[in-house]
DNA sequence: TGCGAATATTCTAAATATCGAATATACTGA
DNA sequence: TCAGTATATTCGATATTTAGAATATTCGCA
């Protein structure tokens, strides 16, 4: 894989790599919402709202529609929230690791 | 999904958001690796590369065997490959829409 | 026209990430 | 034990990211 391409898919997991940009993100997995909707939705700052926004509109994560004062969001591509999906199952895989790990050491750890 | 747990992801997606650790991940794909092996066929810097394989440990995205003299690394999680191989999906598709729209600037632009 | 709501942008300080140089550590074999 | 190879860590300079405060922009409606 050449460079150009591998700095492109680091720039997406480097938008993917804020909390809140998570968040975002799952709030506007089924569907879009207004700014003011997300923002209420996770207790946000507006300036800071719209920061990460502005992140995931510049990397084209998400696409927004404008409708009179509102500016409603969504994911632009699905395959998008495939990428969340898979990483979830990443994540409890690991975790599941981790809570085994735990057992092992407490069971080492604990009198016979 | 509770902030910890997003902030875990978070912290995922930040450990593949360089276009260095893609690198890396990619040729630990299909088979463990030794530290100067992927040095040489990445062409990396050594100090640069254990950075790299540092921070890849830390989220233990990779995994390590001595051997000897050698450090051997690998990838501990296969669902991780299949997150990048979604991202891969996701980034072609990306790049067909892209190509699409230049083609219809063009169409646009051009004389009749 | 002008006010108010919704959203975006700019600015600044603090925190974090990155690189290469230098140095440290660990292991092998003579 | 010593030299040499492989790998890791530390350090300092620079660049990037982040939050919130302040400000700007856009739109609908009285």
């Amino acid at each position: 894989m050449q460079v150009a391409l591998r700095t492109y898919k680091a720039n997406i997991f480097r938008a993917l790599s804020h909390p809140t940009r998570i968040a975002i993100l799952e709030v506007l997995r089924d569907h879009e919402l207004s700014a003011r909707t997300i923002q209420e939705k996770l207790g946000l700052e507006q300036a800071n709202l719209s920061q990460h926004l502005a992140i995931l509109r510049s990397y084209q994560i998400v696409v927004n529609r404008k409708d009179g004062n509102q500016v409603f969001y969504s994911i632009r591509n699905p395959v998008l929230v495939q990428v969340l999906d898979v990483m979830r199952q990443y994540i409890q895989g690991s975790l599941a690791d981790a809570v085994q790990m735990l057992g092992e050491v407490e069971f080492e750890g604990s009198p016979r």
